[in-house]
DNA sequence: GCCAACGTTGGC
DNA sequence: GCCAACGTTGGC
C-alpha cells in the first residue's frame, strides 16, 4: 500500500513549476540534512508513494500539488562532492550519511491548500506539519491524505 | 526583518 | 552525557 509524505521546498529555490518543467518531470530530492528526515528517505519512502509538495518561505505557504516517488533510497551524491553546498566530509561511499529519492510531478493544484486552511481544519490538527513545523520530509497519514485530497485539493 | 522553536555543536 | 551557545527554519 502506497504511503503519503509531505516534502517542503522554498519556491524561490525549487518550486513545483520547476518540477513540472524538469526532464521527465522528475527531480532528485537531495540536500536533506536532518536525521529524522534522512531516516524517512532511507528506510520508509518507497517507489509509488505519494508526495504532497509544500511551499515554505513564500507569500502563501501551503501544499501546492502532488508528486510520486519514482526512485527510492539511494545515497545523496552531493555529500561526496567537495564543490557542492551539501558536501559532507564525514560521509564515505562505504558509509554514506545522507539519502535521497527521485520524485515525479503529478499535479499542480488549481488552488494552494494554504497552511492557514490546514490550521483551521480540526481533522488535520494532528498533521506533523503543525506539530513539527521545521521537519522538511514528513509523514502524512492515510486519513489526512484523504481529507486533503477530498476537502481541500482543487481538481 | 523579527523572533520563536528547534536542531547541532562542543566544552566540560 | 549534560547543557549552553549558536545556527537554521519558517511563519508572520
Amino acid at each position: 500500500m502506497a504511503r503519503h509524505w509531505l516534502f517542503k521546498s522554498e519556491p524561490h529555490v525549487f518550486s513545483i513549476d520547476d518540477l513540472e518543467k524538469a526532464p521527465s518531470k522528475t527531480t532528485r530530492w537531495d540536500g536533506v540534512r536532518n536525521y529524522q528526515a534522512r531516516n524517512l528517505l532511507r528506510d520508509e519512502i518507497k517507489v509509488g508513494d505519494q508526495v504532497f509538495v509544500y511551499h515554505s518561505q513564500c507569500k502563501v505557504p501551503g501544499i501546492v500539488g502532488l508528486a510520486k516517488v519514482v526512485k527510492a533510497s539511494y545515497p545523496d551524491p552531493a555529500q561526496f562532492d567537495p564543490e557542492n553546498t551539501y558536501y559532507d566530509p564525514k560521509a564515505t561511499a562505504d558509509n554514506p550519511r545522507w539519502f535521497c529519492v527521485d520524485i515525479q510531478h503529478e499535479k499542480t493544484f488549481a488552488k494552494v491548500i494554504a497552511l492557514q486552511d490546514i490550521k483551521q481544519d480540526p481533522s488535520l490538527h494532528d498533521m506533523v506539519l503543525l506539530r513539527q513545523g521545521r521537519l522538511s520530509v514528513q509523514p502524512v497519514t492515510p486519513e489526512q491524505a484523504k481529507i486533503l485530497l477530498r476537502d481541500h485539493a482543487a481538481k
